[in-house]
DNA sequence: AAAAACATCAACCGCGCAATT
DNA sequence: AAATTGCGCGGTTGATGTTTT
């Protein structure tokens, strides 16, 4: 499988392989020298202590929408592949979005009572939250944009937005996170959870007509929209609830 | 104020593959 | 060619912090 070879990063690409040389004996030496053998801990430890903490440039919390969306978008596509989810999310790793996935995705499948992987809940995700998570997005971007330099950031999304009539066109707004989406969407190795003829098409027509059609109207209903800065409100699950109940009788 | 319930996240575990011996 | 070792992955656990009762 695929997944040892994951990790063929330009870094791990100069990793050295094969016998010591006499220099690193030494460097290694002098380094146990000067510190010790110390830790009380397995290599395997010390290595998810690395890569999950003390590494540069390592991001911890306050995931962006930007970045759930991304995860979103590419857990559809690849499922539970976490660590290829997060070469798409710089500085994140694969344990805090997979912490991310169970705390906050299936917390919100449990409270809507349905199996993660069932296609009621991958709909949803797909024609109801990541539309919403779009506007929200768009609507940051265009309340910074009126201070300092968000204007071209602001043009970029909203030409793109609405430009898109590929699927998934819709998901390539960010130019730094999201067009990872864009390209990877044009990838014809990736395999999709979902059949191949849907799309995030939020203004109906296309292929994927009848949701369209019904997202069009939960827009409707829905008002403005889910408010606050986290989309996973109670408010937001009993309109999902709502929603859901809804679709069951149709 | 204390206890219970819940949420979050860092860390551990076992497995399978690849590299090495 | 077979056995052993190392590594990375995804699933899961458990400690800690937070909220609710």
């Amino acid at each position: 499988m695929e997944r040892s070879l994951s990790g063929s990063s330009e870094e791990e690409m100069s990793i050295t392989k094969g016998p010591w040389t006499e220099e690193e004996d030494s460097v290694l030496f002098n380094y146990i020298t000067v510190h010790g053998e110390g830790l009380k801990r397995t290599g395997k430890s010390c290595r998810l202590r690395w890569l999950n903490y003390l590494r540069p440039n390592v991001r911890r919390g306050n995931i962006t929408l930007e970045e759930q969306l991304l995860i979103l978008d590419l857990h559809s596509r690849w499922g539970n592949r976490w660590s290829k989810i997060a070469e798409h999310l710089p500085g994140r790793t694969d344990n805090e979005i997979k912490n991310y996935w169970r705390t906050r995705v299936v917390k919100q499948a449990k409270q809507l009572k349905c199996e993660v992987n069932s296609k009621q809940f991958r709909d949803t995700l797909r024609f109801v939250w990541m539309p919403r998570m779009l506007e929200r997005i768009q609507a940051q971007a265009s309340s910074s944009s009126s201070s300092s330099s968000g204007q071209a950031h602001q043009t970029t999304l909203i030409s793109n937005a609405q430009a898109h009539s590929d699927p998934c066109g819709v998901m390539t707004t960010n130019p730094s996170l999201l067009s990872e989406v864009s390209s990877s969407a044009l990838d014809a190795h990736a395999p999709s959870l979902y059949d191949s003829s849907a799309s995030y098409n939020l203004m109906g027509g296309g292929s994927s007509s009848s949701y369209s059609a019904e997202y069009c109207y939960y827009s409707d209903i829905a008002g403005n929209g889910f408010g606050g800065s986290d989309l996973w409100t109670d408010e937001n699950i009993c309109f999902l609830q709502q929603l859901l109940a809804d679709h069951d009788l149709s």
